[in-house]
DNA sequence: CTCCGGATTCGT
DNA sequence: CGAATCCGGAGT
């Protein structure tokens, strides 16, 4: 499979967010492979986004954000579960693409619809914050058949209403009529 | 140090 | 609709 180089990801994170719907999200724990098409996800902003968590500026937690584009931005949300986000944008601009949703290609039994259940399914946890995605054991790739065209929905993102209008703007984008979406 | 609330999920 | 559950960030 095709590795998605660094320049992938050092772009405008919208344009990020949507040429990743239909990438593979490999991730390689124990000798087991497990690999999931990702048909949903989330762009934030940088620090203006009063949604992105680095609308609070540069701390511990945000760090990776602020960091050079293609690693992974890991934490736990609740107390209990795990959310993924791909850094993107020039290091210094801190942005980020949540991850929502895959659809099963191999090795994924679990439910991977939702952020938390995505992280659970793939063995994802903050172990991984701030893991490089162009290593071996957990990257994105392109998947075999690259010339399929996909109808992509913009919606408002989810779980955000705290963040004025900022809640409002179409910045979760699926895949239409995926089976997988967390929510259509 | 204490306090508050969350990019969620599940069960009632 | 409310609980679960723990950590980061802000305030004292």
């Amino acid at each position: 499979m095709r590795k998605l180089p660094r320049a992938f990801y050092d772009r405008d994170t919208r344009t990020v967010a949507q040429e990743l719907l239909g990438k593979y999200l490999v991730r390689v724990h124990r000798g087991r492979q497990r690999v999931g098409r990702i048909v949903e996800v989330e762009a934030y902003l940088g620090p203006h986004d009063r949604a992105a968590h680095s609308c609070r500026g540069l701390t511990p937690r945000t760090a990776v954000m602020f960091g050079p584009p293609g690693h992974a931005y890991v934490y736990l949300i609740y107390g209990m579960h795990h959310c993924m986000n791909i850094v993107t944008e020039p290091e210094g601009q801190a942005a980020a693409v949540l991850l929502r949703a895959l659809e099963p290609v191999s090795g994924l039994k679990a439910r991977t619809q939702g952020p938390g259940l995505l992280c659970k399914a793939m063995q994802i946890d903050r172990i991984l914050n701030s893991h490089d995605l162009l290593s071996e054991n957990f990257f994105v790739a392109a998947p075999p058949n690259t010339d399929e065209v996909l109808r992509i929905a913009r919606r408002p993102r989810i779980g955000v209403d705290y963040a004025g209008h900022w809640a409002r703007r179409l910045l979760r984008y699926y895949i239409r009529g995926n089976p997988y979406v967390s929510r259509p």
